[in-house]
DNA sequence: ACGACCTGTCCAACCTCTGTTCAAGGTCGC
DNA sequence: GCGACCTTGAACAGAGGTTGGACAGGTCGT
């Protein structure tokens, strides 16, 4: 960790808090754990920043102090990069299996490894090392030919029913709400789906409508659970051409962001919205890390997402 | 188990109630149980947001208050009454639990019910006498115009996760076996996987691909795992029309069974294939019977139904 | 019409939470 | 060695909680 260390005045400069106020928080919270210098300065690292923004969003949306330190200690350690990893000889036996049984029609063993795994590993890493690498490469059989339209039905719907197993609860906890739900026309959940488990370890709860939303669907939800943010999906480039001017209209009101193969690449200005990378664990935190620059500037609620 | 997030005066601010109103309501009516801070401050979750706001409601439909507390009661801890009781009691509990918290977009209620009547009962039962029924009154309501899309999004994404949860395992055991696969172009899985469940009760092994399922991809997938029989769903009329030829030439190699809404009512003769009774218990049962009387006069595989 | 009850609000004395302040020193880099 | 910066520990004050009870206007049953 070659980062410049930063002492406390110019950490409580670049946060915009005062130096007392940072060590109250370490005191009171065990909130951040500086390293010292000889004579017993505290050193912190960018990490440190970041998770005072973060704790500076929680108090914005009214969450009482102690209660927010809590939370930031949670989403910290329960971020993806932080979860420890699945053993590469894991992962390899694991892959291995999902290959072999889901391309047999044959779903025992791969309940049987994935049941294993999520009782070792956390969800989080599962998903990370298990289920996306394997969708990659199912994905990439497929366009060489060396997968058939059968078993990439069969595996997707597997593999639906487990993650949305692992996604039971994600509506319960933490701070910020988003809507997820598949642009119109649209019938790949799963990419949405690893998109919302990783949205949840990062704090926020899932409103999920599943495939084929239709855009008013959506602006309804949002507003029955007063949503931050609304994330259309869309696998397939075109689809959200055929909505455009439904999603700029509900830009209008609300904070939509796009993801999904179907917009990577090409620039969403056109949809007043944000664009989200195409990797699931890489969107959900860049919408985490908007969302916490966002509280500087705007109220929490509601504030539309510039096209990034 | 929600975490704790805010104190009284948050909760009274996004609500739009006073503190003293919620004080008096958890001490007349025991309506919200929030934890406490070391120091005795009382912390809300999430959840009893929406019971909040599902005691409002009812509170504008002019339900006198301790009446609403009361049916707001029922919801929150009908997933903690460990009695069995008596099934219908049970069973109008538990629907009136979906009803108000899916409607709510608020899962947390509907889990715990879910969770806990799978944990005393059959998943055959709770299918029959919760899911389906549920299921069935959703659609009315829906088509009546007093549920949304975005509800029925919500609703349908929900059960689907639970459903593919119960189903985890249907391929393993039983004699037969049985492709499922709703036809090119249609979504509607959830009649689909029920009627799977109801298979997997009666002794089949099912193998699922899914929604919009090209009949080339169910053809190979029957190939590969021998099936006995192949059902196809469709939940409009006019999907099967679209690909009746291809039906019909997968009938002459293949049992061949189709089922739901999309048949229902004419007949399938031009698909050569056998149509299932719109129930997906009735089906499973119809199925199984065609398929015992058909094991006693030819061999068990690949013996194509006649149409009924 | 009457008392009994329901229900939202208010009060008073006290407590908790949390940002800030102070004092008496120590460290760092020039 | 100097001045800016940082250290610890304690204390403080204002906002906002806590409890228990009281109370007035509306509703209900008789």
């Amino acid at each position: 960790m070659p980062d410049p260390l930063l002492r406390i005045g110019e950490l409580a400069r670049r946060t915009d808090l005062s130096p007392d106020l940072i060590r109250a928080w370490e005191r009171r919270y065990d909130l951040l754990r500086p390293t010292r210098s000889d004579g017993g300065f505290r050193l912190y690292s960018a990490d440190d920043i970041s998770r005072l923004r973060l704790m500076q969003r929680y108090l914005a949306l009214g969450i009482p102090t102690a209660q927010a330190a809590g939370l930031v200690h949670r989403v910290q350690t329960a971020a993806f990069d932080a979860n420890p990893g699945v053993p590469p000889g894991d992962i390899r036996t694991a892959l291995r299996v999902l290959r072999e049984s889901l391309e047999n029609f044959d779903d025992a063993p791969a309940d049987r490894t994935l049941e294993r795994l999520l009782g070792v590993f956390a969800p989080g890493a599962v998903l990370r090392d298990i289920i996306l690498p394997y969708l990659r490469e199912l994905g990439e059989r497929w366009e060489c030919g060396e997968a058939t339209i059968a078993q990439e039905h069969f595996a997707s719907s597997f593999l639906e029913g487990w993650m949305l197993t692992m996604a039971r609860g994600w509506s319960r906890s933490g701070p910020y709400r988003a809507v997820l739900a598949c642009a119109p026309g649209e019938r790949h959940v799963l990419g949405l789906i690893a998109f919302g488990l990783a949205l949840r370890d990062l704090g926020w709860r899932v409103t999920y409508l599943g495939a084929d939303a239709p855009v008013r669907a959506v602006e309804y939800a949002a507003d029955a659970v007063t949503a931050h943010v609304v994330v259309l999906s869309a696998a397939l480039p075109g689809t959200f051409a055929a909505v455009s001017d439904e999603i700029r209209a509900l830009a209008r009101t609300h904070a939509v962001a796009v993801g999904g193969p179907g917009v990577a690449g090409n620039r969403s200005d056109w949809l007043a919205s944000r664009t989200l990378p195409a990797d699931p664990l890489v969107a959900a935190h860049a919408l985490t890390a908007h969302e916490h620059t966002m509280s500087q500037s705007s109220g929490p609620q509601r504030s539309p997402v510039p096209a990034s």
